[in-house]
DNA sequence: ATACGATTTGCGACTTGATTGCATATGCAA
DNA sequence: TTGCATATGCAATCAAGTCGCAAATCGTAT
């Protein structure tokens, strides 16, 4: 079992990842993108910032800078919750361990069209799970491969968000 | 050419639907859900509360309950966008002459599961599409009845919400 | 028509996630 | 080791949204 491992054991990995940036590597750095390899589900600034503290202090608008420069470095990916807060989480499954080599951001995206019907297909998706419950939004990684969706004429679609709401296994089982 | 028609042309409409809610017919009210009407896109507080202050003077937050109250009702609903900010609809398109009676909000979800395999089937489904463009937010109506979706076991979606950016029709032809 | 009581509104203060400016500290390459 | 571009820390600021409460308004009972 691995349950919550504490986000000192993920630094390797972290500094592996940033160095592969080209960017600078640093604590704070270091310490968010640890911080984010330890959890699997996705987390606020809030979050980050209170984990990383408990072991030594950060500025909350580095944390926020920090996971700025990971998204646009690809590495993480931000959504946006109910509650209009952001939270992040690294953008490929946090079970594989992390080697986001550069700002990686594959593929093209491909809309073909019909009258009006478009097969939706792009590289830019998410689909997330956020439980009702406990409030932990989860990182769908098998989403559709295509959307069989009707459009009006004319619109182009580059990026699908797809967010489901309701209840995770855990608080299911114990409900 | 129905253009943009100012949201006093809707407060007929408006009236009707607020007083098939049994609630109280207010100025406020009639304001807001008036405008909500002559729109085809989902708008924020602050597109509201202007579009009314043009005419005549109304409260900010005045303006966050009404729309709040409509949500409730049933009347409209509301979209978290990228900017962290709000967005309201009319949950039923706007084309129709809407007599929302009463607090409908008909449909129960119905999930059926199978080896972590759902089938996804919910009335709270919503597919919006916003223009990368001019920001404009619109609502799709046809959404897929069913998405085959694989989820982790124990997992039991309420909600959907898919979210798509890009293009919008106007965007692509002026490009 | 009038008055009453509950519901709404308006206003000001407040909360909180997020952003900006700038001086200081730090990482990395020469 | 030094130099300098880049990051960080701190304080101030912003903006969406919320709260409390007195005053205004709506619908009903009289």
């Amino acid at each position: 079992m691995k349950s919550k491992p504490t986000y000192l054991a993920r630094i390797p990995d972290a500094e592996a990842a940033i160095r592969a940036t080209g960017d600078r590597l640093t604590q704070p750095r270091v310490a968010v993108l640890a911080t984010l390899l330890a959890t699997d589900h996705a987390i606020s600034h809030l979050d980050v910032t209170d984990a990383i503290a408990h072991h030594h202090p950060i500025d909350r608008v580095t944390v926020y800078r920090v996971l700025e420069w990971l998204v646009s470095m690809g590495i993480a990916h931000r959504i946006a919750g109910d509650d209009r807060v952001w939270r992040f989480m690294l953008s490929h499954p946090p079970t594989t361990t992390a080697h986001h080599e550069g700002k990686a951001e594959g593929g093209r995206k491909k809309t073909k069209e019909g009258n009006g019907n478009y097969m939706v297909k792009t590289h830019h998706q998410h689909a997330h799970f956020t439980c009702n419950d406990c409030g932990q939004t989860f990182c769908l990684d098998d989403m559709p491969p295509k959307l069989d969706l009707k459009l009006p004429i004319g619109f182009k679609t580059v990026d699908i968000d797809l967010k489901l709401r309701g209840q995770c296994a855990h608080c299911t089982t114990r409900a």
